[in-house]
DNA sequence: CGTATTGTTGAAATGCATCAACCGCGGTGG
DNA sequence: CCACCGCGGTTGATGCATTTCAACAATACG
């Protein structure tokens, strides 16, 4: 299976072989796209779901400065915004950060297989659920925790969320996030991201080379970011 | 009317007479608490629907340092968790931060408001997109603004939401929170926080003086915090 | 009325930003 | 095929916002 959107859901709640279908049937035409394109832009009316199937994307909004702070990223099998067509204009943006793929689901279709199968609604708000806690994560980040912590902390995250859609080869994935990037999602400069990789990388702890993370040592990386993985919700403690 | 769930969530979907006698059933047997108290905590199994009917709370999760840092205020009206019965257990802690009035429904007893009325549901959904927008709104706080600009940015949030279930009076509303808490919220020192507040109170734009907040120059307060109001979707512009 | 909590102010330390330069690499065009 | 350009990454020096530490004042509270 390469469809990660539902090897995702069948992750949050178990999905029987019609529910699959159906979700092989809603995300069944998608749409490609180049890096760095928006996909959504702050203002505009809300369209269909989102579903990430290739690729990585970002929600971010941009300060009167010009400068940009991300607020989530989007990885394959990753989906947004379930019930925007309730609300007039979008918040905040979304916008490709690497080549992608992506399905565009009308609210109509993603109802009726949520109303169908009720597997697919529950995997759905869990899915939901956890972005929220990815975002009270982030939150706490940004408010309680040294720089480097931070870097670690979203490195674990980063790790687990693509080690769930089966992206992981050891302890070792493909990030495709520029320091600049990095940096606009950590509140940080880009230059002092730079240090601080150095130092993580120093401390044997992970390094990144050329669009992918190594970890070296987890147990210090957890240990560094003061990582609780309670938030991600993953029912992969049985599965794994 | 003083149920400002049902206030709120009429500034979210229009509501019918039958829909407000609805949500007033639903809300009829509150407990209330006192302050400091803790309504849920991390670790917990995820429990019945939590809304607040009168008096403050928080969300927050504790760092290993003992440390904690507040994700969101929940004020009168606001409610939370619509479907955290999905997950098995709580990733953050709810504390009240005054003497407070809280209903607690049971998951079937919303299920079924919000399927046997439209609106209900729509409003209920609407709520909880508006808090994922303050939840961005709050990274971006973290990320991007100066401290100055964060608690600026605070002030405006919290005018409007308190507006919103009426009670304001002119440019001034009550707010029970200690410097401390702000702080807490901030992720900054309660001394910078004190700081802060002179600095704002010298420049002319707003004053906190025993639990109640006066804006003494709202264009002042919002230039400083480059606050957009856009992100609490609110329907008040009509109203208004 | 004393005691705990919250707010206020000062001085010193520090983590991160800022500014600036340079390097390495991939891509493009001559 | 090579020279050039531009972007992403790397490093150093300096400045500043915020933390930290410490003491004290004001207010709420039993």
């Amino acid at each position: 299976m390469d469809n990660r959107f539902i090897q995702k859901l069948n992750g949050m709640a178990l999905l029987g072989a019609t529910e699959k279908a159906a979700l092989e049937e809603v995300t069944a035409n998608p749409t490609r796209f180049a890096a760095r394109q928006d996909l959504i832009r702050e203002g505009d009316p809300p369209g269909p779901v989102l579903v990430m199937l290739e690729g990585w994307a970002c929600r971010y909004k941009v300060m009167p400065s010009g400068t940009r702070q991300i607020v989530a990223f989007l990885m394959p099998g990753d989906s947004c915004d379930l019930h925007t067509k309730l609300l007039t204009e979008m918040d905040h943006s979304i916008q490709t950060l690497t080549p992608a793929l992506v399905a565009r689901i009308p609210r109509s279709q993603i109802e009726k297989a949520m109303s169908e199968h009720r597997a697919i609604a529950d995997a759905m708000y869990i899915a939901q659920l956890v972005d929220e806690g990815i975002m009270r994560a982030w939150i706490v980040s940004m408010g309680r925790r040294s720089s480097i912590e931070r870097v670690a902390h979203l490195m674990c995250e980063l790790y687990l969320r693509v080690r769930n859609i089966g992206l992981t080869h050891d302890h070792h994935f493909a990030l495709p996030l520029s320091q600049q990037v990095l940096a606009d999602a950590l509140g940080m400069t880009p230059v002092h991201i730079n240090r601080v990789l150095k130092e993580l990388r120093l401390a044997g702890a992970m390094a990144i080379k050329r669009g992918s993370v190594a970890i070296m040592d987890p147990v210090k990386l957890v240990q560094i970011a003061g990582f609780d993985e309670n938030y991600l919700h993953r029912r992969l403690r049985k599965a794994a």
